[in-house]
RNA sequence: GGGCGCAUAGUGUAGUGGAUAUCACGCUGGCCUUCUAAGCCGGCAACCGGGGUUCGAAUCCCCGUGUGCCCGCCA
């Protein structure tokens, strides 16, 4: 829509200046409409009635015949019930979409920015829930991408620690016989055979137990204990157990969400922090603050109380009393060095992070540093309550895959008799890996779901495969045509009845850039699912009415506008990590 | 006890001040001799309750109800 208020925007600021009006303060009032089909663009009146001393009725009217003279005839304006309406001819937009060939985001100032998502413990394989960070995370940076930010994908591992260390613990200390005795007096499942090589699904069985054996063990703690103690100094010979512990597993971990197409450009550790000094600095620096307090024992805190923090504690410890730092502290040194990459911080966290966020974000407020843009969502439930890695209750995002591999597997072979064994694979792991994403993304992160497995592997046409299906027809026109002696010639737009189909179509098309847009800024990739819903649907009605190949004559218009379509929805399947079949 | 999120057809959801509240599942009636029916066209059905602000409220404010999360010198 851009590309129309381009065209308005001038029109109206001189309209306005008649008024007296600053345009500055009244450009917002150009809006795309609701309801999309009413027109491409409007301005409400009403705001207006009060400073005009006019209806707004009398004011859209005025508005609407003055744009008109100067506007000319490639928009249509109108003026109802107080809205000026503007509405562009679809002539005028095959020949400034199409024909020109119109770039996206050309004139928007971009950013470099830094999206720090998933950042889960590496001590388990990813269930649904955990999933949905890093599912939402790598939306957000495809998303930046096409909208032409530089975006840098981080995965900050926490290796150091009590989650690493039980693990580490357990690897070093249990047989496998000790630890299934213990799983199985929790009523653990047993690990699945389909699993058994990959180490994120074998050793989480190990940290399991662990906190099993750990519960009334008091030789087991001493020893844990020692172990996080010397992690937390920078101990290398202990971070390095760790490592060893661990990174099998994380492996593991990222292997799955590569299946969903997800990947990261740096990888940086907590422990970094501790061994280049930047914890300790950060702790000197904070005995400055106002908000600087020190406990009996002489653990150091930030009394929040006066920064809106209320509850049963408002003070934000970021020193044990032995002097050694927390978690939350080495989040402080970590934001500071994030901004020395890049110019804008978007974090992806769980709600159960939104208090830690707000205390780390006024601690480095105190520092002088800027806060990072956070995006929280909420969690997936299961129908019996919450995942937990350590419980052992949740659905494996790996089970999920193979699920929505085999069901996109039944329907293909329902659907294709014939179709070779390689190739349907190939297209089930995309439709599958689409779908699952697609699926939690569609989805306001706030908003809290309970996971079914009916919704998750839902492929019908409130789901990826519909917008794949989309793409694979344009695929298929564009290789019937190619297989054709087909000579491109000029089109003549004067001679040409265009109907309500394609009109749409391009009208949705040109909506592109805003919708991005909205998704970037607000950081919400629901928005732009809807949109591609929407592309898809008004591509399938184009589809339905204008015929492109009629005996083995091509109508060039359609073509060009298939075509067009065609990489549109595939550009917009990549920004959502939805895989554009050929086909399927 | 306190804080923070969320509440829209039977179900799931879109919509953060404006035009007849979106889309899908569901239920229901139609469309494959025409470029892939994972598709298309039609029908049914909803803003938690009560106040307030406004020319105008699903949207903003207050009270209540329900629901989730948090309130560790854990991560």
């Amino acid at each position: 829509m851009k590309i129309l208020k381009k065209i308005i925007e001038p029109t109206i600021e001189i309209i306005f200046k008649d008024y007296n009006l600053e345009f500055h303060d009244y450009k917002n009032l150009i809006q795309i409409p609701r309801d999309t089909d009413v027109c491409d663009l409007c301005i409400p009146c009403f705001s207006l009635s009060k400073i005009l001393k006019k209806s707004p009725i009398q004011i859209a009217e005025e508005i609407a015949s003055k744009a008109k003279k100067i506007i000319g005839e490639d928009i249509s304006i109108s003026s109802i019930n107080g809205y000026v309406n503007f509405y562009s001819d679809p002539k005028w937009l095959i020949k400034k979409i199409i024909l020109e060939k119109y770039e996206f985001f050309e004139d928007d100032p971009k950013s470099k920015i830094l999206i720090e998502h998933t950042s889960a413990n590496p001590n388990g394989p990813f269930h649904v829930g955990r999933a949905r960070n890093a599912i939402l995370g790598d939306a957000l940076v495809r998303l930046n991408r096409d909208y032409g930010n530089s975006v840098q994908a981080e995965y900050y591992v926490d290796d150091m620690g009590k989650q690493v260390g039980i693990l580490a613990w357990a690897i070093e200390n249990l047989t496998k016989e000790e630890i299934e005795k213990a799983l199985q007096r929790e009523g653990i499942e047993e690990l699945n055979p389909m699993w058994k090589n990959k180490e994120d699904h074998v050793r989480v069985r190990w940290y399991q137990a662990a906190n099993i054996l750990r519960k009334d063990n008091l030789k087991i703690e001493s020893e844990l204990n020692e172990m996080i103690n010397k992690s937390e100094e920078g101990d290398t010979e202990v971070l390095n157990q760790f490592y060893n512990a661990f990174q099998p597993i994380l492996d593991g971990m990222l292997e799955t969400l590569s299946k969903l197409g997800i990947k990261y450009d740096s990888f940086t550790n907590e422990s970094q922090f501790i061994i280049d000094g930047s914890v300790s600095k950060i702790m000197e620096e904070l005995k400055s603050s106002e908000l600087y307090g020190v406990a009996e024992n002489g653990a150091k805190y930030l009394e929040l109380e006066s920064k809106g923090v209320s509850g049963k504690s408002t003070k934000f410890f970021y020193q044990r009393g032995d002097g050694s730092s927390l978690y939350a502290t080495r989040d402080l040194a970590y934001h500071k060095w994030k901004w020395t990459k890049s110019d804008k911080l978007i974090n992806v966290l769980g709600e159960d992070h939104r208090l830690q966020s707000k205390q780390v974000s006024i601690a480095l407020n105190e520092l002088k540093i800027k806060s990072p843009e956070v995006i929280f969502y909420a969690f997936i439930k299961l129908p019996e309550g919450k995942m937990s890695t350590r419980k052992g209750n949740v659905v494996f995002m790996d089970d999920l895959i193979y699920e929505a591999e085999e069901l996109a597997l039944e329907i293909l072979s329902q659907r294709k008799m014939g179709i070779e064994k390689s190739q349907a694979m190939n297209i089930a792991k995309s439709v599958a890996s689409s779908a699952i994403r697609f699926n939690i993304l569609k989805v306001s992160p706030e908003k809290g779901f309970t996971f079914k497995w009916e919704d998750a592997l839902s492929f019908d046409a409130d789901s990826a495969p519909f917008i794949m299906y989309s793409h694979a027809r344009s695929c298929s026109i564009k290789k019937k045509v190619d297989n054709l002696e087909y000579i491109e010639n000029n089109i003549d737009l004067n001679n040409i009845e265009l109907n309500d189909s394609i009109s749409k179509l391009l009208r949705t098309i040109m909506r592109y850039e805003d919708s991005i847009e909205k998704s970037v800024k607000e950081n919400k990739p629901n928005h732009f699912c809807s949109y591609m819903l929407e592309l898809s649907a008004a591509y399938n009605a184009f589809y339905r009415d204008c015929t492109i190949i009629n005996e083995n004559e091509v109508n060039n218009l359609f073509f060009k506008v298939s075509e067009y379509s065609r990489k549109i929805i595939n550009r917009g399947c990549t920004a959502l990590g939805i895989i554009p079949l050929d086909s399927m």
